[in-house]
DNA sequence: AAAAAAG
């Protein structure tokens, strides 16, 4: 293993990481951070949760030198108010031992904190695109020495939405400066234009191409849903014996509140985080949740990338995701450095082709969805959801809370199945990593977690082969980007189910 | 089309 020493990182930021518990470097962190030490651009790409923030963050800190004058003279462009908070304080922690000072700017909150640490002279700033640029016009963040930029999550930082604010951002930074963009995702077109702001940038991508696109610590699940089942499934799925915590994504807004309530009628101990809710109650659902007083997370898209909260086990996609990034970013939220986690998916039969889009990005090469719930015993086998009175909701007993405590758990899960039907049998012990003996055929149709070795990866390698585990081309050339996603032609219509079969079923 | 991001 290599240790951030060995990397040529700075004795004080080294014992910073190490008071932390980190002494060994991750891939990406390995093959970024002595390139970006002497300054060089860099697009790095590597999988969520395998320590992209230190991969860009070190290096910024460190060329601002141990004593920094006063002033901005790095930034870091993140997209969501949650992640420029987590973001800032990995960088306090990596500054810890020397003066230069970080701050977090973003939009929902009371401008005179942030300004005041602007006027005491932070070196470095986090912030969502909204309120850097206002406070810029205001005159009250000055970005023109600004030689550091980073755009984390930076597909989508340039997608359209946030495109016009970051150029206008890039315009108020030296045109001489060190620029790095990372994110697990990284589509050939944005490449092409992330050019624009990069000069001689390398693409390390921190992927090892046996690995296939996904997480390899992370299975996946998926399910035909019906709407009026979902709730009771996913109540059932909260019961899950030696679940941790576990987030849960809706596509809309009021998708997510009405959840956030109906679980917390139900006695779990939820919290949400969408875009309705005043930055003040977003942020008391996320500490809540990362310290452990809430085990449940609902939310929108906005909590989809790089959010960081360890012992997530289960991510659920109450709505499956619009695309394959959206749907990688989210699943990324378990798994994370090392970890294990099961990321479940409930597919309405109008979203059908949405699955058949992700299933061919993502090479999970999996057939239709399972249908779910009421037809599906082995839903509840294979998530260790104790079986109880099948039905819809309104028929259903309310669900008990569970706390996360594994002992407690497994008496409320033995209590819940006395319940039920004594399905002791189908009840099997989670083990996510996909190695776990399957359950029955049904449901190995629909576990995308465990590829066979090698099935996959031989086409795979055909368009990856030359970029190989952690190379990366020098002098800007790169390959073409070829993943993750060859765009499907056009969806077909009609045909209902057939969008999820396999190519030529 | 939704969500996010300034107020």
């Amino acid at each position: 293993m290599t240790t951030f020493a060995d990397l040529g990182v700075d004795q004080d930021i080294v014992d910073a990481l190490s008071a932390k518990g980190i002494v060994d470097a991750f891939p990406i962190q390995e093959q970024t951070i002595p390139l970006g030490l002497p300054g060089q651009d860099i697009i790095g790409q590597a999988k969520t949760g395998t320590g992209k923030t230190f991969g860009f963050g070190i290096p910024v800190v460190q060329r601002l030198g141990a004593d920094p004058a006063p002033g901005v003279k790095a930034l870091i462009v993140v997209p969501t108010r949650e992640l420029a908070v987590q973001v800032y304080e990995d960088m306090d922690m990596l500054t810890s031992n020397r003066s230069t000072s970080v701050v977090a700017i973003y939009g929902g909150k009371a401008y005179e904190g942030q300004i005041d640490q602007l006027k005491a002279g932070a070196q470095i700033v986090v912030g969502t695109p909204g309120r850097l640029i206002d406070l810029n016009n205001q005159r009250l963040l000055d970005l023109s020495h600004a030689t550091e930029v980073v755009l984390d999550e930076a597909d989508k930082m340039l997608d359209l939405g946030f495109l016009p604010d970051i150029e206008k951002i890039f315009s108020k930074v030296p045109a001489v400066r060190h620029t790095q963009l990372f994110s697990a995702t990284m589509p050939g077109p944005i490449v092409a234009l992330a050019r624009r702001f990069m000069s001689n940038p390398i693409h390390i991508r921190a992927t090892d191409p046996d690995e296939g696109l996904t997480q390899a610590n992370i299975r996946h699940l998926v399910y035909r849903a019906h709407s009026l089942d979902k709730d009771e499934v996913i109540a059932r799925i909260l019961q899950a014996e030696g679940r941790g915590k576990t987030v849960i994504f809706t596509r809309t807004k009021r998708a997510a509140q009405k959840l956030v309530d109906e679980l917390n009628d139900r006695g779990f101990n939820a919290g949400a985080v969408h875009g309705d809710m005043s930055q003040e109650a977003r942020e008391r659902s996320m500490a809540g949740f990362k310290a452990g007083k809430k085990d449940v997370l609902i939310a929108t898209d906005v909590a989809a990338r790089g959010i960081d909260v360890d012992d997530v086990t289960h991510v659920i996609n109450h709505t499956i995701p619009d695309d394959e990034k959206t749907y990688l970013h989210r699943a990324g939220r378990t798994g994370r450095a090392g970890k294990t986690g099961i990321a479940v998916t409930f597919v309405d039969w109008e979203d059908l082709h949405k699955w058949a889009l992700i299933n061919r990005a993502l090479e999970f090469g999996q057939p239709e969805p399972v249908e779910t719930y009421s037809s599906s015993p082995h839903l509840y086998s294979d998530l260790d959801i104790p079986a109880g009175t099948k039905g819809r909701i309104a028929t259903a007993p309310k669900t008990q809370a569970v706390r996360v405590q594994p002992e407690k758990a497994a008496d409320a899960a033995a209590a819940a199945e006395n319940d039920g039907q004594g399905t002791t049998r189908r009840r099997r012990r989670r083990r996510s990593g996909g190695s776990a003996e399957r359950v029955g055929s049904t449901f190995e149709a629909a576990e995308a977690g465990a590829k066979p070795a090698g099935e996959q990866s031989a086409q795979a390698d055909g368009e990856r082969g030359a970029e190989g585990a952690g190379t990366h081309d020098g002098g800007g050339k790169e390959h073409h980007d070829g993943r993750p996603a060859p765009r499907r032609r056009r969806r077909r219509r009609g045909g209902a189910g057939g969008g999820a079969a396999p190519a030529g079923a």
